[in-house]
RNA sequence: CUGCCCGUAGCUCAACUGGAUAGAGCACCAGCCUUCUAAGCUGGGGGUUACAGGUUCGAUUCCUGUCGGGCAGGCCA
């Protein structure tokens, strides 16, 4: 287990330098710790205690020969046995004035690492039907997403993202014909609007540039209307294109751009559905009932087999899925990430056992799935009711144009993904420390307010004393400023961006607590220098690590 | 009824994936004060980690059961 802790892994070769002299032959998980208590020391080993039991010894004697063998150090002030047989290590302040020259000399490096280095990943995101807006669980899986692929980036990975959608379905069907009634003149309430059309205004915005003969523009598209409203395959395509476009404004609006846009319709065209039903009926893995072509999923694992063709001639929606997902593999991507609302999750068994049956050797698991649950929204101290079929809900651009594209992902990515949300509006727009978002983009304009203060730029702080760094809060600071690489590894790890927000969080209530303690601009040059590279390294860690969650670090606030 | 996810301070959430006395922020209480950016700062009270068992040196974390909440359970997507 590499834990990419500057100075946990410095500790974890001296422990393994005495263990090779008192156990060279019982491997222990070489894991160095920071305890919670602060008179435990700044980190511990478990070493012995892990030993105790193959090598029927007690464990504090065992901590004793470790610590005798342990070799000499600068970083190490105190090393002692403590509890059951725990080795605790106490630090000398000059170890971490390391880790401040580490982060000034790496800069905008500081926190990548090279897990990923080499492999390639496609994270499928938002993925949403062109049938209207982005609403804000959309903004969560844009937000989750984009960090994601960041999280990966910096870990070395070759990212692709991509959205996947359907533009010939059943719902498209239906946003023709929503759109052909609207063109006609019809509004939701008369007798002859159609049962199950949607209702939102926008659908008459399309009607009214369809019958205007108006050209839109998307990201992968480009259509100009017929005006005849008699023809719904050219009100479809239109359609389609134009909410393309619109979902492509509240993409840019929220600063989320893809690599690709990839095609429902195009397995079908392409005869990639085909070739995975013809696979999996050759391996045996399907069976005729009723008119219908099944799909025994319960092999892999699901609770009831599926259908996959219905007894109409049509494929149920997991199998273009199915066939989707091997266009992934075959397109080279060891690893693919998908993020999903938590409504979706009977399709993973499904997909995973279509994956499995098709015997192409994709590795079981394969996809990875990313679940999210739903985002309610509040303003002025009530909920917003969100109505599909009123036709009216909180779109992810009503919330950016509320708040700020920043607010708006910083919140969104601050809780676990499987957790319900319930975005506060009102907090979001606070110029006070209750406003998380605030509170970390603040800490870095105080940064650059000092800064500009002093008049000199960063770069000339190149050979400052840090010697003068011993302060708690210093001390303090300069232990989160460390925990950074390892925070961003864990997130991307586990899927995880809320990880990175909260150390920000912590990291920003450190560096204030600080600034509110010592004043950095003081008479003495070697103290003000030494403030000055340990400001300039919280400076680097807060732009690096909101950029991996796409915020931004304005200077002046 | 079945499957998946969740349950931690009054509220919103952490807890480095099995470590030592479970931590922050709101809110509450008590003081302080206006300084490089101000809309505050410092301290304090607050917990049987839903409940009951189990696994082991050690459990918020892993296993089983119960209770409570969310999402699913279509030849819909």
């Amino acid at each position: 287990m590499s834990s990419t802790h500057p100075i946990k892994d410095q500790l974890a070769l001296l422990v393994g330098e005495a263990l090779e002299v008192v156990a060279p032959d019982s491997p222990v998980s070489l894991e160095i710790e920071r305890p919670k208590n602060a008179l435990h020391g700044d980190f511990s080993s478990n070493a012995a205690m892990q030993l105790a039991r193959p090598l029927k010894q007690n464990p504090r004697a065992l901590a004793q020969k470790i610590l005798v063998e342990l070799p000499a150090s600068p970083l190490i002030a105190k090393a002692e046995i403590a509890g059951a047989g725990f080795i605790n290590f106490h630090l000398t302040p000059a170890a971490w004035h390391g880790i401040v020259r580490r982060i000034r000399a790496a800069g905008a490096g500081y926190g990548r690492g090279n897990a990923g280095t080499g492999r390639r990943v496609l994270v499928e995101f938002v993925s949403a039907n062109p049938t209207g807006p982005l609403h804000v669980g959309h903004g969560r899986q844009a937000a989750l997403g984009d960090a994601l692929c960041n999280l990966f980036a910096a870990q070395g990975w070759d990212v692709t993202r991509e959205f996947y959608y359907n533009d010939a379905g059943v719902q498209i069907a239906t946003l023709a014909s929503s759109v052909q009634a609207r063109a006609r003149g019809l509004k939701p309430g008369d007798a002859a609007w159609p049962e199950t059309a949607y209702n939102g205004d926008y659908i008459a915005d399309i009607a009214a540039d369809f019958v205007a003969k108006k050209t839109v523009r998307a990201d992968d598209r480009e259509v100009t209307a017929s005006g005849r409203i008699d023809d719904l395959d050219a009100i479809r395509e239109f359609a389609v294109a134009y909410l393309r476009h619109e979902q492509d404004l509240d993409l840019k609006a929220f600063a989320v751009k893809f690599d690709h846009f990839y095609l429902e319709s195009s397995l079908y065209t392409s005869g990639r559905v085909d070739a995975a039903v013809r696979k999996l009926i050759a391996n045996g893995k399907t069976y005729e009932q009723d008119g219908a072509l099944w799909l025994r999923t319960t092999e892999y694992g699901d609770d009831k087999d599926r259908v996959m063709r219905k007894s109409d001639g049509s494929y149920t929606y997991f199998v273009p899925d199915v066939a989707y997902h091997i266009a992934k593999w075959e397109r080279g991507f060891e690893r693919a990430i998908n993020i999903q609302g938590t409504d979706h999750h009977g399709t993973i068994a499904r997909v995973r056992a279509g994956l499995q049956a098709v015997g192409l050797g994709i590795a079981e698991g394969y996809p990875d799935y990313l679940l999210h649950t739903m985002v309610r929204v509040m303003r002025g101290g009530e909920e917003v009711k969100i109505s599909k079929r009123a036709g009216s809900y909180v779109t992810l651009r009503d919330l950016i144009d509320w708040t700020s594209k920043d607010a708006v992902r910083f919140f969104l990515l601050s809780r676990k993904p499987d957790t319900e949300y319930v975005f506060d509006v009102d907090l979001a727009l606070a110029k006070n420390n209750d406003n998380p978002v605030y509170y970390v983009q603040y800490a870095h304009a105080r940064i650059c307010r000092v800064f500009e203060e002093w008049g000199a730029g960063a770069a000339t702080l190149a050979d400052a004393e840090l010697a003068p760094l011993v302060a708690v809060h210093e001390l303090a600071l300069m232990q989160r400023l460390a925990e950074y690489p390892e925070t961003v590894a864990a997130a991307a790890q586990e899927l995880a961006p809320h990880l990175l927000v909260h150390y920000l969080v912590a990291l920003a209530g450190d560096f204030h607590a600080w600034y509110n303690a010592e004043k950095f601009l003081v008479d003495d040059t070697a103290t003000k220098h030494a403030r000055l590279a340990l400001a300039d390294a919280c400076r680097i860690t807060i732009v690096n690590g909101l950029a991996l969650l796409g915020v931004d670090a304005p200077e002046t606030m």
